[in-house]
DNA sequence: TTATTAATCTAGCGACGCTAGATAATTTCA
DNA sequence: TGAAATTATCTAGCGTCGCTAGATTAATAA
C-alpha cells in the first residue's frame, strides 16, 4: 500500500522542481523575473498549486536561501580543508566566500540580501544557517579568545566586500588586497584580549 | 517678468515634496509601500505627474538615496570633528556610520542595498557619494599607505556590521565590541606594507 | 455504485508601474 | 483682443503582479 508514500514522494519531487525553477530563473533573470505565474508554467501546474506548497512568494525564496546556505557551507568547508595551515585555512575561506558570493549573485542575494522568513541568531535557528556560521567560525577559532565575535566581524566584513563589490561600488581589481587586509587584521589582532 | 523662475521654483518645490513623502512612507512602512499612487495622493497631483520629475520609480529612490548621501557625509564629518585624535575619530566615525544606518534603515536601504540609478566608483560618480567615501577616507588614511584600499575594506567592514544587524543576523548586544574589534585591526595593521 | 475527500483548475480581485490620449490652463502672436 | 500654439494636468486603461474563492475533476472509501 504504497500509495501514500509515493504522493509523498512526488509531493516532494513537485516541491524541489519548484524550487530549482527559481533558482534557475533568479540565477539568469534576475528575482523579478521569479512570478508564480512563471513558477507555474516552469512545472506545468496551474498557480494555486505553489500555495499548496508555499505560503507565498517569500517562502520560495527562502527555500532557496536554504539550499544556498548548505552549498555555501560545503563551499566553506571544503576550502578550509585543502589549506595546510590555520592561516591559510582562513585565507582559503575568505576567498572561497567571495568566489560563491560574486558567482551566484541571486543565490547569495536569496541568503542575505533579499526579505525572506529566515531567522538568525535566535533558538529556532535553522540548522543549515548555523552551519554556515559554524564553518567560518572554524577558521576564526584559532585566531580568538571570542569566537562568537569575530566570527560574527570576520562574516560582516566579508559580507560587506561581497555586497559592495557585487553592487558596483568597490573595486574589483582589489578584491584580493581587501581579503588579505581582512585575513591580516584577525592574524595580527586576534588574540588580543583589549580587542 | 519671473514666471518662469516661479515656475521653476514651484517645480523645484514639488519634486522635493515628492522626495520627501518617498522618504517619510519609507522610514514608517518600509519601500513597498512607497508606491507611485500613493505619492501622486500625498503631493495631491495625479500619478502622471510624477513622471514628468522622474523617469520612473527607481529614480525616486536613487533621488532619496542622494539625499541620505548628504546627511550621511555631514554625520560622518561632525562624528570626526568631535574626536581628540585619530584613533578617537577612527571610532567615532565608526560608531556614526552604525548608528546612522540603524538609526534610518529605509534611508541607508535606499543608499545601500536597493537598486538604484547611482553608479559609483566610476568616472561619473555624482559628488554626494564621493563626498562619502572622501569622509571615511579621511579618518582612515593617517593609519594606512594605501588609503583607497583601505576606505574600501573599512567600508565593506562597517557596511557588512550594518547590514547584518540591521537584518537581524548578528547580536546587537556585540555591537560595540565588533566595532572595536574593526578599529583596533585598522590602527594595528594600517601601516604594514604587508598588507 | 455512490458518497466523500483530495487534487487541481478557471476566473477574478485589488494593486502595481507606467502611458496614451483627452482636456484644461497658459502663453504667443497677428 | 482673440485665435493658435503650447504647456500642464487629468482620466482611463494596459499588462502584470501576488493571491484566492469557488467550481470541477480525479481518486478513495463505504
Amino acid at each position: 500500500m504504497g500509495i501514500a508514500e509515493r504522493k509523498g514522494r512526488d509531493r516532494a519531487e513537485r516541491e524541489q522542481r519548484i524550487v530549482a525553477a527559481a533558482r534557475v530563473i533568479a540565477e539568469r533573470e534576475g528575482w523579478d523575473a521569479v512570478t508564480i505565474r512563471r513558477l507555474a508554467n516552469e512545472i506545468e501546474y496551474s498557480q494555486p498549486v505553489l500555495y499548496a506548497h508555499f505560503e507565498n512568494r517569500t517562502a520560495i525564496v527562502s527555500a532557496v536561501a536554504v539550499e544556498g546556505f548548505q552549498e555555501f557551507t560545503l563551499a566553506l568547508r571544503e576550502a578550509a580543508l585543502g589549506a595546510t595551515d590555520t592561516g591559510n585555512a582562513l585565507k582559503a575561506v575568505a576567498l572561497a566566500y567571495l568566489a560563491f558570493a560574486l558567482s551566484r549573485p541571486a543565490l547569495y542575494e536569496a541568503m542575505f540580501i533579499l526579505p525572506t522568513d529566515l531567522r538568525f541568531a535566535v533558538g529556532d535557528t535553522r540548522p543549515e544557517l548555523r552551519a554556515a556560521f559554524g564553518a567560518l567560525a572554524a577558521v576564526v577559532a584559532p585566531f580568538c579568545v571570542d569566537t562568537d565575535l569575530m566570527t560574527e566581524t570576520f562574516w560582516a566584513a566579508l559580507h560587506g566586500l561581497a555586497a559592495l563589490e557585487g553592487s558596483g561600488r568597490i573595486r574589483p581589481s582589489a578584491r584580493d588586497a581587501r581579503i588579505s587586509l581582512v585575513i591580516q587584521a584577525i592574524v595580527v589582532c586576534g588574540n588580543d584580549a583589549s580587542a
